[in-house]
RNA sequence: GCGCCCGUAGCUCAGCUGGAUAGAGCACCAGAUUCCUAAUCUGGGGGUCACAGGUUCAAGUCCUGUCGGGCGCGCCA
């Protein structure tokens, strides 16, 4: 139930009535006109700007077409008043029976309120892939990785309360360079396991204990057999026992933050599949590759830099600055072109929607990667990628250096052991993705309304005590949600209450905009706004009893004020569930 | 030098893809709080939306330029 896309919906059939008895001109073009809340509550309790938006094209003066539409506008049930505001606004004042058939959908929805079919309409939805983490598998996942895989994890599950067919994705980096030094190091480990003395781990491998681990599992499984090979025999054997190791540690890493990816996608197997070639050769079909050299950035040109033809791709001809190399000069493909092969053989499996979750160091990256996903599917296929800002971990206002020497932690598990994976994962999205973000290890974890993780969480509780404390005052009051569900709306009359369903009213909207936006965020901001206002109405009934929602002689108005406060409850678990959060139903 | 992101109250940030008088929290000031959970609530002051142009009925939002901050800039991923 979406009262606004509801009201949308009838507003446009009215004016496509208008359009055929002519009092309008046919054709005219509808999509920017929105039903929205007005941005000051008193103007009512939704804004039209359809007069406006069509003024010009009817050849209308806008208030004298809001004048026309909102005469149709009052024959529609539910409807008020509608008033002509401003520049043209039509002010729309619902009947309080709609608010209180609202919070009715509510209770029947429970946390379904606010699933959304945006994503395709009867039957499946469009299916979006959203790529994110996708860490190097050369260690256990580290602090830097938080907020982008809190972020991708979250706007697939919004995507998916949207209505889409969402895949959750996690591509490999196992086969460049970096995976070979994390075989020599986990070799060294290997030996040491056998009892060689390897003395220090030389610089330029990896010299995290973790490896030991490896290392020993080597040994116990193949025993000797590696130790006097020379390294283009132990090599592929090794990588691939310890990218293996690694992956699990990588998996543990996300299951303690609570996130399950449905693919992951090994770099090295579409290598092995030819892949790589195959998409270069697709390029190669449509004129898109050629050999050329490249100019030296300016100001800054690399110390070594020396004019080299390359293989390029025509990253120019789809929006990027200049076109981009797909060989190094020893004959490998770059990076970049496996990633070509990546972006294409997601748009093979039915990806046409591919959204990828980057750091900020990743930045420069993405007007090439949109170029080459627009050339290798034809335009076929739309790619986001979302930027994800640095994290400053803080600690009483002041920044933490992070160091494995200075003994302060450094690893993403470390930072969910401190705070819980319900705090990581909602303070990372309490900021729009490309804007930093300080995460303070005291301020999280502190009870306070400057917190929002506890704000919020203190309202879901406080419903949950507002019910524990029902049953002891009222014994006798049946609250079960059948209950609740069958009490008589029309009892809650305070204009607290009412805006608090106006408020839940306003959540299917906020999950679709958040979703079309791919911006989670939305969702905390939303979640905040509401736990205020509950918040603001609990401490109404302190200083005036009859707001209490416990009215101990009258069982049919604390019914309808309990039903009201397992609205509340609902919304914001259903909030809470697409972030991942557990709502929890006392503070301790 | 070029590209991308950012610039909104003293501080931290929202601003729903162009709408009405730009909003929260913190801090500050003034109040409430023998209470369903104490960890709150009510009100107030505080703004050249970095700056300058432009687009239109309407610009914090779109375009151009300038200034300031971050990130990146062939054979790393």
């Amino acid at each position: 139930m979406n009262l606004f896309r509801d009201m949308r919906g009838r507003i446009l059939e009215l004016l496509q009535g208008l359009a055929a008895d002519g009092t309008l001109p046919a054709g005219l073009e509808t999509v920017r006109v929105a039903v929205e809340p007005p941005r000051d509550a008193s103007h009512g309790d939704m804004a039209v700007n359809a007069a406006m938006i069509l003024a010009k094209d009817a050849g209308m003066k806008p208030r004298d077409l809001a004048a026309l539409l909102a005469d149709r506008i009052r024959t529609l049930p539910g409807v008020a008043t509608a008033e002509i505001a401003g520049p043209g606004f039509i002010n729309l004042r619902l009947d309080r029976a709609v608010w209180l058939d609202c919070l009715s959908a509510i209770l029947a929805e429970g946390e379904g309120f606010g699933r959304s079919d945006m994503g395709g309409r009867g039957g499946r939805g469009a299916r979006v892939n959203v790529e994110y983490v996708s860490a190097n598998p050369t260690g256990p996942l580290h602090i830097g990785h938080a907020r982008g895989t809190v972020f991708g994890d979250v706007l697939a599950s919004l995507l998916a309360a949207a209505g889409y067919d969402v895949c959750r994705e996690y591509y490999i980096n196992d086969a460049g360079a970096q995976v070979d030094i994390l075989a020599r190091s986990a070799f060294l480990r290997y030996r040491e396991a056998l009892g060689d003395d390897i003395g220090a781990i030389p610089e330029g491998l990896y010299p995290g204990d973790y490896l030991k681990a490896v290392g020993s599992a080597i040994a116990a499984e193949d025993g000797a057999r590696w130790r006097d090979a020379g390294e283009a025999e132990w090599l592929p054997a090794i990588r691939s026992k310890a990218v293996a190791a690694m992956m699990d540690l990588v998996r543990a890493d996300l299951a303690a933050l609570g996130v399950r990816h449905d693919v992951f996608t090994s770099e090295r197997a579409l290598v092995d599949a030819g892949k790589v070639g195959e998409a270069l050769a697709e390029l190669e079909s449509r004129g898109l590759i050629y050999t050329g050299i490249l100019e030296p950035p300016k100001g800054k040109a690399p110390d070594d830099w020396e004019p080299r033809p390359q293989t390029l791709f025509r990253a120019s001809q789809f929006g990027d600055d200049v076109d981009r190399p797909l060989k190094k000069s020893d004959g490998s493909w770059t990076y970049f072109a496996s990633d070509i092969a990546y972006h294409w053989d997601k748009y093979k499996r039915g990806f046409a929607i591919q959204i990828d979750v980057w750091g900020a160091d990743h930045g420069g990256y993405v007007k090439r990667m949109q170029a080459a996903t627009k050339a290798i599917t034809g335009g076929k296929a739309a790619l986001d990628v979302k930027i994800c800002q640095i994290v400053r971990i803080m600690d009483q206002g002041e920044p933490v250096k992070m160091s494995k020497r200075a003994g302060t932690f450094v690893t993403l598990r470390d930072l969910v052991d401190e705070v819980g994976k319900d705090v990581v994962r909602f303070i990372m999205l309490t900021r729009k993705n490309d804007a930093g973000l300080d995460f303070d290890l005291t301020a999280v974890t502190e009870q306070s309304r400057d917190n929002p993780v506890f704000y919020v969480q203190y309202a879901h509780a406080r419903c949950h005590s507002v019910m524990r404390m029902a049953r002891t005052a009222m014994p006798g009051l049946d609250i079960s949600p059948e209950s609740l569900r069958a009490a008589n709306f029309a009892r809650l009359t305070d204009e607290s209450e009412l805006g608090l369903i106006r408020a839940m009213g306003n959540w299917p909207r906020t999950v679709e905009s958040a979703a079309e936006a791919h911006e989670p965020h939305r969702l905390a901001f939303y979640m905040y706004d509401l736990a205020s206002e509950f918040h603001a109405l609990w401490t109404k009934g302190k200083e005036d009893a009859t707001l209490r929602f416990i009215i101990e002689d009258d069982p049919e108005l604390t019914t309808a004020r309990l039903a009201l406060v397992r609205g509340v409850q609902t919304v914001i678990a259903a909030g809470l569930g697409i972030f991942g959060v557990h709502p929890v139903e006392e503070l301790r």
